[in-house]
DNA sequence: CTCCCGATAT
DNA sequence: ATATCAGGAG
């Protein structure tokens, strides 16, 4: 893909979602990291479903530690790899409010130093915290990168790196979210639906299967 | 590389 | 039944 395919291609999914934001429910950025580290294999429907009661009564990390690892794992027992995640949010907690005085830093070396939370983690607390033009590649922006041809690499760290070369301005700020949710739902893992797809001309990915017959169309 | 691990879609 | 979901650590 050349620099004008990329413009295109990201032109047309801000076109499509001008305003691109997490589906993480947070209401401040130690919720989001919570939210974020709790998010790792799983849906964020379903973090939001644990998170919407937990972070009612849990807002600091000081009331993170007060209330305990065993109810912690309570509230989010629902969520799979419930059990170290548990710890890696408590453990994360007192850290937080052992090196930086409870609140979060705004610094990708001192967050990743935080248990559970690894490159991916603290490039979207980065993003959406504080505003930083970085590229978090998940399991979606992987798919993306390497199916449409965008960016390739044979781990999420090579696309990142990828993705921060090519990506001009102004599309730098929300170029991971608008990759996210078009990975989630029209790029989709198991069945992409290339159909409805605004960048299809643009993709190096061709589907076998053609759009559905639709009713009444 | 393996383990962690429940809910949901296919 | 199985693949997938905003990965990270040992």
């Amino acid at each position: 893909m050349n620099k004008a395919q990329v413009v295109e291609f990201f032109s047309r999914l801000a076109a499509d979602n001008p305003h691109p934001e997490t589906e993480l429910e947070y209401g401040n950025p130690y919720q989001l990291v919570v939210a974020v580290a709790l998010s790792a294999q799983a849906t964020d429907i379903g973090v939001n479903k644990a998170t919407r009661r937990l972070f009612e009564e849990v807002k600091t990390p000081a009331q993170m530690v007060a209330l305990g690892e065993a109810k912690l794992k309570q509230h989010i027992k629902t969520i799979g790899l419930f059990n170290t995640k548990a710890k890696n949010v408590i453990a994360l907690s007192e850290q937080l409010i052992a090196d930086h005085g409870g609140e979060v830093p705004a610094d990708r070396d001192a967050l990743e130093k935080l248990p559970g939370v690894g490159r991916k983690t603290a490039n979207v607390v980065m993003n959406v915290a504080f505003g930083a033009e970085t590229f978090a590649v998940d399991t979606h922006i992987f798919r993306v990168g390497n199916r449409t041809g965008l960016a390739r690499g044979k781990t999420p760290l090579a696309v990142e790196l990828k993705l921060d070369k090519i990506v001009p301005q102004p599309f730098r700020l929300h170029a991971h979210h608008w990759l996210i949710l078009h990975g989630r739902y029209v790029c989709k893992a198991r069945t992409p639906e290339c159909w409805r797809c605004v960048v299809c001309d643009l993709c190096a990915f061709k589907p076998k299967t053609p759009a559905p017959r639709q009713r009444g169309a």
